[in-house]
DNA sequence: TAAATCTACCACCTTGAGGTGGCATTAAAA
DNA sequence: TTTTAATGCCACCTCAAGGTGGTAGATTTA
């Protein structure tokens, strides 16, 4: 399975403020902490805070913070902001028309594979992945 | 889920010749049928004759066949060859290391999901495609 | 043996995801 | 009020997957 890159970035961030006990987390610490590029993370910030997960403040001693309750933000919500959820919910020949009605020569096979997939991303939120034993984001 | 393009080419390109009868499929039908583009259809044609999937006949009334027996084709087969497996076998987050030892936040959780695609891909073969009541490759 | 109809191959073009440079803006701290 | 350490934004660069053009080579059939 292949999540985006920018999706993979943006759920390591809030796993790891989501196991990290702080007030605000810079773009500084996060780049050192996560190994994302500098000026990507910042556009990846920017975006997930016009998208309601996380709030920014400015100016020294700024950074950014969760603006929801992570036990609210769903994997799928994440993914869904930064790539779209369309590939994943898709049919996995790429059809466009691809349903039980009028189904590829993988449809019904995959089905319960998509559902599996669609479950877990749809069930597990940021909160899910606070650990104690995880020392890597 | 996201087949990289050329995958589901390939794929549906195997499942056209499984369900329909001939001797041989010239590059000029599979593209009328599949809506491949022509070249790059050829191309993809070519590699898999050297991965040992289909062979090909050159000059008049030429075409491909299989060269193997479909139902010892895998999915995962297919895809090994024209992709590589590996974003379906590796961690979600993209980490390269990352085991029972040595987790990421996700990597318990998912488990189970990878193991049911993985599971997909290596069990269905090309045969299985074969359904009569299918007209969309 | 010439025409027709295939595949094979090489080099190039296109597009979108990912990544970077530079500078403006904000706000706490000194 | 100046300095400093943050974020915000715009325009551009890079690279690999996907796609194309042209031509050479193979083989069947008339």
């Amino acid at each position: 399975m292949n999540l985006s890159k920018t999706s993979t970035y943006a759920l390591r961030v809030l796993s790891f403020m989501m196991n990290t006990d702080a007030d605000y987390f810079s773009a500084k610490l996060l780049v050192e902490k996560l190994d994302v590029p500098d000026k990507y993370l910042r556009r990846l910030m920017t975006d997930m805070s016009k998208f309601g997960f996380i709030s920014s403040k400015q100016g020294r001693e700024g950074g950014y913070a969760f603006a929801k309750n992570p036990d609210t933000i769903y994997l799928s919500d994440v993914i869904n902001a930064v790539e779209g959820m369309e590939h994943y919910q898709g049919c996995i020949m790429g059809h466009n028309e691809c349903s039980d009605n009028n189904p590829c020569s993988l449809h019904k096979t995959y089905a319960p594979v998509r559902d599996n997939l669609i479950n877990f991303l749809t069930t597990n939120t940021i909160a899910n992945l606070k650990n104690s034993d995880i020392f890597k984001f």
